[in-house]
DNA sequence: CGTTATTGCCC
DNA sequence: GTACGGGCAATAACGT
């Protein structure tokens, strides 16, 4: 579309009872301009735009007149809306009282739409444009080039940062329209291509998008006071850990660099995160002999590896660098998350008892510091700043509110991502997992997938054997297999070993690899061994060698592969390795995303139907996702209805080689006591 | 104030 | 003959 056609605002025949248009166009892109990302933290939205397939355009200030035109749009079962990245919008607008989860319009997404195209690459609509519809960026980057330009000024005029809301309107009108005519002419595009290739996947990933609202918008409860309580503790412990670091290195001479040149200084406080420059000199000041350098890391897509090649201080390196007892202590410190203290007094006993050279203490003590440090700024620090709707309980603690931003086209396997924060990674056993508590009167059940990658592995590679131990103990048999023994005389460490090679054959290693993370879990394992393992496994299990090989047959045929749904996965042929990895991943997330819309849509029919027959509503709600795991919190009451029920949804959701099995745990307390249903009494609970 | 490198947590 | 998959986030160091 020319720009100059574009730029005509063609005017609505009709008009309805606010004197607004009424749009003849049946397809709708619709944009919002907000004053920041995080509704949660005072985010709004202050203007949107819209463009039609007739070439009706028009930019509207939020008034009340206004968000009641938004709402006779979606109120409209003839439109299709269209969004980039529907779920910002529609959360930003459910902030306005838009009541977002019963739109009788159809409600598009070019992001997704584009994600399901191609999972590599960029996808925001700057670069869609450009790369699907040869357009010029124009108008696009005005707003933050006029952002940029005053911050300044506008910080030392007003005391704050300037935002979308601050720049001339003009400006944000122009931005606003660009973005709208990108995404109706994206969805011309892309629309038919995921209707030829995908569309029950696009389907579901469509209607996850109010699951995802409904999730975030609900937030997870969280304890304040025990995430303050931690914190003090684990500052307490840094200052002491920190105070015993400067009385072994300090003063400590270093030397970096300064626009160009070279400068020495001394320290006098020692910085154990610092791990380019003052670690290697600390190292050297006791006389440790530095072995261990940085790996180079694979650059953003693939592109040439970067970095690597300086002295490297991870726990790999760092229990290395220390006598055998000492090493044994540090990673039964990190499986078993000993306090401070006890770790202390044992690391010390250790010394003494052994007769270590001092120095030794020096890694124990870098390890517990970066440890502590990163709970206190990664997770305590979050969930005290973060935290919304911070109130007093009975008992006098602080709870407040988390709400994690959800993310379900980031990934390019399938898989949801989450940040800020991300609750995907909340350590399994230091403290943070006490910080997060169920509502009052309310358990979380945390419904997952067992083994369910495994299980997609098995589906792929059709291996009978597989499947025969999957319900059973899939480690455990593969076990026997590879070690040519019976179950009786497979010990736990080599339990242990074949899980380790069963993770590997998933992510595609090889014998280096293999012996390198067996080795990193405590189980001492050479390259040569790791090498007669997966040799072993592959005799015994042919089925994995023959389904890469598919896969890379499929690769080189069509150009990508295909997961059951639909989902594809391009990659270069020089990596064709990762498929398996990406199928298992990827199959398993959809499986996921599906299972959460149906659970979503079960729960608004039950209540559909309980309306009409003037019964309560049910409590019950989808709070969160961590991979292949569904967190419902439901009212104790409800339980023996809702949760056998999710649990059957999400075991009869598509029927594979093997079964998709589910296993459930529940919080009552904090999310550190997760249990068994049967240990919190659960009598009504059947194991699947 | 941006980018790169390192580290470490999750499934 | 090679090579472990996917994420997020914090800090340090350095140059603009």
């Amino acid at each position: 579309m020319p720009a100059t056609a574009m730029q005509r605002e063609r005017r609505a025949r009709t008009e309805d009872e606010d004197g607004l248009p009424v749009l003849r166009g049946k397809y709708i892109a619709l944009d919002v301009e907000t004053t920041g990302l995080d509704p949660y933290h005072g985010a709004r939205l202050f203007c949107w735009g819209y463009y039609t397939e007739e070439g009706e355009w028009g930019f509207m200030r939020k008034t009340d007149a206004n968000l009641r035109w938004v709402a006779r749009l979606f109120a409209d079962p003839s439109k299709t809306i269209i969004f980039h990245n529907a779920k910002f919008d529609l959360k930003m607008l459910s902030f306005e009282g838009i009541d977002v989860f019963n739109i009788l319009a159809r409600v598009e997404c070019t992001l997704i739409l584009s994600k399901l195209w191609n999972e590599n690459g960029q996808h925001n609509l700057r670069y869609l444009s450009i790369r699907y519809l040869n357009r010029d960026p124009g108008a696009k980057d005005e707003v933050e080039d006029w952002l940029k330009k005053h911050k300044r000024a506008f910080v030392k005029k007003h005391g704050r940062e300037p935002n979308f809301s601050d720049a001339p309107i003009h400006v944000v009108k122009r931005r606003c329209i660009w973005d709208v005519e990108s995404t109706l002419m994206l969805y011309a595009q892309l629309r038919p291509r995921i209707a030829q290739t995908c569309k029950e996947l696009y389907e579901t990933e469509r209607q996850l998008i109010f699951v995802v609202i409904d999730m975030e918008n609900h937030g997870v409860r969280v304890d304040v006071t025990r995430a303050k309580e931690l914190r003090a503790e684990a500052l307490d412990d840094l200052a002491q850990i920190q105070a015993d670091l400067n009385r072994i290195i300090c003063p400590l001479v270093i030397e970096r660099k300064k626009k160009g040149k070279g400068i020495t200084e001394t320290l006098e406080s020692f910085n154990a995160n610092s791990s380019s420059i003052q670690l290697p000199a600390a190292f050297k000041k006791v006389g440790i002999e530095l072995r261990y350098k940085t790996k180079p890391k694979k650059g953003r897509k693939g592109s040439a590896k970067t970095g690597g090649g300086n002295w490297s201080f991870d726990e790999y390196a760092m229990v290395r660098y220390v006598s055998k007892p000492l090493a044994s202590i540090i990673r039964d410190s990190g499986e078993e998350g000993w306090k401070t203290k006890r770790f202390y007094d044992e690391v010390k006993k250790t010394i003494k008892k052994h007769k270590l050279p001092a120095y030794e203490i020096l890694p124990p003590l870098i390890l517990k510091y970066r440890e502590l440090s990163k709970m206190v700024t990664t997770y305590y620090d979050h969930i005290i700043e973060n935290a919304v709707d911070v109130h007093k309980t009975p008992a006098g603690r602080d709870v407040g509110i988390l709400h994690c931003n959800f993310n379900q086209s980031e990934a390019m396997t399938g898989r949801f991502s989450a940040s800020h924060p991300n609750l995907q990674n909340i350590p399994r056993i230091l403290g943070p997992r006490e910080c997060f508590i169920p509502r009052v009167g309310r358990h979380n059940w945390h419904l997952d997938y067992a083994q369910v990658e495994m299980r997609m592995f098995c589906h792929f590679a059709q291996d009978k054997k597989m499947a025969a131990a999957i319900d059973k103990d899939i480690h455990l048999a593969v076990a026997c297999e590879i070690y040519e023994k019976d179950e009786a005389s497979i010990t736990k460490e080599q339990r242990k070993r074949a899980k380790g090679v069963n993770f590997g054959i998933i992510y595609g290693s090889g014998a280096a690899t293999m012996a390198e993370t067996l080795t990193k879990k405590g189980l001492h394992t050479s390259k040569l061994e790791a090498a007669t393992l997966v040799a072993s496994y592959h005799r015994k299990f042919p089925s994995v060698r023959r389904i890469t090989n598919e896969f890379k047959v499929r690769l080189h045929r069509d150009g990508y592969v295909a997961n059951p749904f639909g989902r594809r996965y391009h990659v270069p042929t020089q990596v064709g390795y990762k498929l398996l990895n990406y199928m298992c991943q990827g199959t398993s997330a959809d499986i996921m995303k599906k299972a959460m819309v149906e659970c979503w849509k079960w729960l608004r029919a039950e209540n559909r139907k309980r309306k009409k027959q003037g019964k309560r509503p049910l409590k019950t709600r989808i709070i969160k996702t961590i991979h292949d795991e569904i967190v419902f919190e439901t009212p104790p009451i409800e339980e023996r209805l809702v949760i056998p029920q999710m649990m059957k949804i999400m075991e009869d959701l598509d029927s594979f080689f093997v079964p998709i099995t589910v296993d459930a745990e529940v919080v009552t307390k904090r999310w550190s006591q997760k249990k068994k249903p049967q240990e919190v009494g659960c009598k009504w609970f059947k194991a699947s």
